[in-house]
DNA sequence: CAGGATCCAAGCCGATACTG
DNA sequence: CAGTATCGGCTTGGATCCTG
């Protein structure tokens, strides 16, 4: 990502592709929480959808379907009454909690300086708009 | 996301409010590469258009000023003719470039097998339409 | 219990044209 | 050079109802 040893001129996007691929499928509105839930395990669908509060079926559904799409969770399927599936993150779904980790240890660490930043911000252009 | 405490709780879920907002924030289509594009230093709007290509002077005005109105990004106007504006990564800003960077890694370790997951699961509703 | 189907509002984003 | 303004398509995501 660094890019101190190129020069400034050359265009980077080729570089920063795979950051925009893994970022369009990770950086949607519930991926990272229905990684961080099965981060402890197999989990049921109604037991995914409790564990993260406001998530819609239709959402819930299709971030698992994606997962599963590109290899980070498996889906199985239990042909019992009531129905029952578990889900489950792949070695590549958790290889991603590492990276995933770091980005929590940073939004932790900084969040309130960027709300702060915000808020200051917002001050300054009211004063001059 | 109130999440009361069950057996398989992790400290994961329990904030990943906080890395929600971050990728709300960091997640979008363009964020990531502006910042990969100021990781060298200080850059020009033009230069910065130029390094990065196919992003509309639209999406970059509005990128930019979402990174400074967070804090992660300084805008500095020069009032010559013509006009120069500078921006630059501030030490929040930076600072977030470790985590981007290791997930730049996994992406680049990884897309490969991503690809390889989602052909294999394309060819295998493919047979069973 | 685990979804599928449908409708609809809000937004993101690109293209284009214009300005100091 | 460094933006602003406006329009319009496309995607995202929530709500609701329905099924095996």
């Amino acid at each position: 990502m660094t890019n101190k040893n190129v020069s400034n001129d050359e265009p980077i996007l080729s570089d920063c592709q795979a950051v925009a691929d893994v970022l369009a499928r990770v950086g949607d509105k519930w991926t990272v929480m229905v990684v961080g839930a099965l981060s402890g395990g197999a989990m049921r669908y109604n037991a995914i959808q409790r564990r993260i509060g406001g998530i819609s079926q239709r959402m819930l559904t299709l971030t698992l379907k994606g997962l599963e799409q590109d290899g980070l969770v498996t889906r199985t399927m239990y042909t019992v009454i009531p129905p029952r599936v578990d889900y489950e993150l792949t070695d590549l779904g958790r290889s991603l909690l590492g990276p995933i980790t770091i980005l929590f240890d940073w939004a932790k660490i900084h969040q309130g300086a960027m709300h702060m930043a915000r808020a200051k911000f917002r001050e300054a252009v009211a004063i001059v708009p």
